[in-house]
DNA sequence: AAAACCCTTCGCCGCGCAGCGAACTGTCCG
DNA sequence: CGGACAGTTCGCTGCGCGGCGAAGGGTTTT
C-alpha cells in the first residue's frame, strides 16, 4: 500500500499555535516571526520552532531581508489544500463568538491571494445573478462581458488547463467565492483602485467609499454594512 | 480571525498509526478493528483509541453489526480532502520502494468509490484521447458517445451543480484520473461485470482477463501487465 | 561604540499521548 | 453452559514535544 506521508503535514497542522499562524498566513501577505508569535500568543522562541517546522513540511517558505524573517505559504496550492480541510474541519464556535462581536472585522478580507469574506460571496453572487459567471459541473466558467474590464478582469482568449476562475468556499459563510487568477485580478484592481485598503495593524481588508460605489455603479451591489468603520 | 479548526484534523492525521489507518479506508470498503490494527500494525487496543479519535473528529463512522464493528470514511467530501491533502504530501520513499516490488499490487485499486493506480490513469487518458472527454478549466466535462453505456455510465440530461466526473489526483502517479459520480459508475459496473475483482485478502483489485478484453474492445487500450497473477 | 532590535539556539520542565498487558463486556457457536 | 472471539476500558510506562528563560549571532539605529 502508498502511503502518502499524511502524518507530516498533519503533524504541521495538529497543534493550535501553528494553525493559527496558518490562518494568518492565508491572508496571503508575508509576515515576520514576531508579528505570527503573536497572532498564535506565543514567544517568538517558540514561534521560531513551529516555523522551522511549517518550513520542512513545505507549507512555508521564509525569505531574509535585513534583520527581519518574512514567512509566507509555499503556494496556492497549500492554501487551496488548507481550504479544503477547512471544509470539513469543524469551526471554531468560540472565534465565531467573537466575530460576531468584531463585526466588520471578518467581513472584508483576502485569501491567499483572492477577496474573501461576506463581500467577496456577495459579489460572486451577483457575477451569476447577472450571467457575467457560470456554475457547471461545480466549476465556474467566465461569460465575456463589459463589467469584467471594469473589475480589471481580461479573459483569457481558450480556455487552459488551469481553471481561470476556481471556486473557493469561504470558512464563515460556506459558500462559493471567485479564486484563481480571476480572483487574484480582481483583488490586485481593487487594491490598486483604492477599493479597498489594507487595515495598518489590524488584519482584514477594509471597504473605501470610492470601492463601495463602484460596486454599485458596475454590479449593482449595496454594501450596507460592509464599510469599515 | 476566524481559524476553522485545523488542529483537530490535524491531530486526527498527525500520527502515522491513524494515516495508515485512513489510507486502508480510502479503499471505500468497510473494515473491522483488527483489520485495521494488523493493517497499521498495533494490537486491538491501540486501534481501538485511535478509531474512537477519528470518530471524533468526523473522518470516521463505524456500525456495529453483530459482535463486529465496521469502520468506514464519513463521506465523499473526507476523501476527497485527504486526496487534496495527498497532493502536497511528500510520497512516502519507503512504501515507494515496496510498490515497485510488489509489482502490481498497486495497479489497479480503488479510491474509495472509484478506480484509482495505474489502470485508471490509463482510462483516463484513453478517454480524454477518444474525445469522450474534456479537460476545461481543471474540470472534466463528458461527451455523448457510445462508449460510455458499454461502460456503464448514463450521463445526466443537465448538468448538476456537483461534478459528475470530478477529476482525483492519483498518490502514486500524480495524474488525473475519474472520479465522481461517473467514478463510481464505472467502477459498480467493473465489478458487476467482472471485469475487476477484489482480492480475498490482500488489499486492492484485480483485472480479470474478461476485463483486460473489454476495456481493449471498448477502448482500445492495452493492460499489458496489469493483469493480476 | 553602544544600544536597540529581530531572530535563533540551548537547556530545562511538564503535559499529552501512543503503546501495551490485563481485565471486562458482549456475541456467536458447540 | 462454557469456550472462543471481537471490542473496549483501565492503568501504567516512556517518549515526544510545546512552552519559556537565558544566552548568542546579526543587523539597524543613535
Amino acid at each position: 500500500m502508498i502511503t502518502p506521508r499524511f502524518d507530516i503535514l498533519g503533524q504541521a497542522i495538529s497543534d493550535a499555535s501553528r494553525t493559527q499562524m496558518l490562518c494568518e498566513l492565508m491572508e496571503g501577505r508575508a509576515y515576520t516571526n514576531k508579528e505570527l508569535a503573536a497572532a498564535a500568543g506565543v514567544t517568538p522562541q517558540t514561534a521560531s520552532a513551529h516555523l522551522r517546522l511549517l518550513q520542512d513540511a513545505g507549507l512555508v517558505v521564509a525569505e531574509k531581508r535585513g534583520r527581519c524573517v518574512y514567512h509566507r505559504l509555499a503556494g496556492a496550492e497549500v492554501a487551496h489544500a488548507l481550504e479544503q480541510l477547512a471544509a470539513i474541519a469543524p469551526a471554531d464556535s468560540l472565534h465565531r463568538a467573537q466575530q460576531r462581536k468584531a463585526g466588520d472585522l471578518a467581513q472584508v478580507r483576502s485569501c491567499y491571494d483572492h477577496l474573501a469574506g461576506p463581500l467577496a460571496v456577495a459579489m460572486t453572487r451577483a457575477f451569476l445573478d447577472r450571467g457575467m459567471l457560470q456554475e457547471e459541473h461545480g466549476a465556474f466558467r467566465a461569460v465575456p462581458a463589459g463589467e469584467w474590464l471594469k473589475l480589471g478582469v481580461i479573459l483569457p482568449e481558450k480556455p487552459g488547463r488551469q481553471p481561470f476562475a476556481r471556486p473557493c468556499l469561504d470558512w464563515t459563510e460556506r459558500k462559493l467565492h471567485v479564486a484563481g487568477p480571476m480572483g487574484r485580478l480582481i483583488l490586485d484592481h481593487a487594491l490598486g483602485s483604492g477599493w479597498v485598503k489594507r487595515h495598518r495593524h489590524k488584519r482584514g481588508l477594509m471597504l473605501t467609499t470610492p470601492g463601495t460605489r463602484a460596486l454599485e455603479q458596475i454590479l449593482d451591489l449595496s454594501c450596507g454594512g460592509l464599510v469599515a468603520a
